[in-house]
Formats: C-alpha cells, structure tokens, sequence
DNA sequence: CTGACTGCAAACGTTTTGCACGGTA
DNA sequence: TACCGTGCAAAACGTTTGCAGTCAG
C-alpha cells in the first residue's frame, strides 16, 4: 500500500488514516465512483460516514489533488490529478482506461479558425475494450 | 416558432402544448439547462410543473430525440440530437457552441493499437470565446 | 494545545413517483 | 374512447451542513 503521507501535507490536508484510505483506494482503482469508494473504505474503516467520504473528496479536489470525471450515462468518478489524457470508457465492462491523445493540434485549430482560446479539453470515447470482444 | 408537431409523433410522442413548447425552448437555445427550460416555458405555461419538465426531457431521451451533454464545473445541458459534434464551453460567458471536430483519426488510431472500438466520442472544449476577449 | 477532521443526524436541493384529472389521436 | 400526458403533493435520492467529540501536527 502506497503512502500518501506526504502528498496529503503537501496539499495543505492533513494525513489521518481515513484520508489515507481513501487516497489509496482512489490510486488503486485508478478510477472511482462514491459508492465503490465508500463501499471499499468501509471494510477498512467500518465506522466511516459517507459525509466523511464527501467531505474528503471536496477538499481534495479544492486543494488540486483529485479531479471528477464526468462520464456519459453513468456517474462520475475521481481521479488523482496527473498529466492531461482522455479515457476509454467500456460501455460493457465499465471499465475505464486513460490514453494519451493529442488533442493540442485540434486546439490550435480552434483558436485559430474561431478565434476560442482553449484551456481544457475533456474527451470520453466510449466503445467496446479488448477483453470484452 | 418553429412546429415539432410530427417530430414528436415519430418519436412516439403526443404533440401537446406543454411538450411543444418545451421542444422549441430547447431548439431555440441549441442547449438549455432543466432550471432555464422551466423559467422559459413558465413564461408561456404560468401552470407548468417541474415534474412534466422532468418527465418529458426523460420521455424525449428516451425516445432518442434529446441527448444530455455533461459539462466540466456545470450542469447537463440538453440539446436535440444531430450529427455528431463537439462542444465549445466559454468559461466566462457560459455560451456553448457545436463545432464539427474530425476524431475519426483519432477513433481509428485507438482502434488499431489498442483494439478497442470506438462507438461514441464525447469531446468539450472549455476555454475563453472571442466575444469575451 | 489548537485547528482540522470525523461521525452522526438533520437539512437541503434535485429528481422521481403516485394519483386524479384532462387532452390527444 | 382509450391511453397518454399534466399538475400537484409526497417520496426518494444524493449531497451538504452543524455540531460535539477526537486527533494530527
């Protein structure tokens, strides 16, 4: 289990072992709704609350640690912040992975022929991953 | 004003008052939040209810004549469904416009190497538009 | 030791449901 | 006329808040 100590202090949170397990539960998943996360840290942590569980993602995401990720038809999930990418969301699996894609020549594109500077883009592909075919 | 009166029949829908007003309200718009639909239909039906906004955005989901775009840091806005398209969000003025991006390549390019396929692409572009600079 | 965090319960905003009535086709 | 749609009120759902007790730094 990965030791998020540091990483909590350094976005200004303190490190308490709920925290912890939630921070971890999130990287391991990779990708997490609120429910599977709750869900998770309660066979830890089986006296948590789920306020507990909004509260911390509230204020990691404040703080810049974790990101929503807005999925069609389904709910959202969190993610640790990292470099920008897009994902691939399985419509059978629900699983989903994240790419590298580059999208700054489509930015370009943008800026230049409608005169829209473009800060952030946010790409979901869904379709049908490898192991389901 | 335009008249949706057969559209909603071959959705499988009943052309009534209520529903064309809000089919125009959305048309109008291009893309309209469940909060500004109500207010603008409330403008022409004092007596409409939330629960029929509601009712008939599910309805027309449904019946595959609306789809909801999920937006970063904003409510789902909802917009007839047309070609595939993306979106521009303006962050400061809220507007948000189609554009016709390629990401055909782009699908192509995930299919091959990852072999996954693509059925779906969801794609909004958030950034600052030129009225706003 | 102090401010931040937790867990509970209550409050809140949004969306859905049940039902009686009314309107479309 | 039969069924679908509307409007109201209540219920359900997801999320936030207030507060008292606890813990990290």
């Amino acid at each position: 289990m990965k030791d998020f100590t540091n990483t909590l202090r350094e976005h200004n949170l303190k490190a308490t072992p709920q925290r912890l397990e939630i921070i971890n539960a999130i990287y391991e998943y990779g990708h997490i709704s609120i429910d599977k996360l709750y869900e998770e840290v309660k066979n830890k942590f089986s006296s948590i609350s789920l306020a507990t569980i909004y509260k911390n993602i509230n204020a990691m995401i404040e703080n810049l640690l974790l990101e929503e990720v807005k999925l069609p038809n389904e709910k959202s999930v969190y993610e640790i912040i990292k470099d920008k990418h897009s994902h691939l969301l399985c419509t059978k699996c629900n699983n989903i992975v994240d790419v590298d894609i580059a999208l700054n020549t489509i930015s370009k594109e943008i800026s230049e022929k409608l005169n829209f500077t473009v800060q952030q883009s946010d790409l979901v592909l869904s379709g049908i991953c490898k192991d389901c075919k």
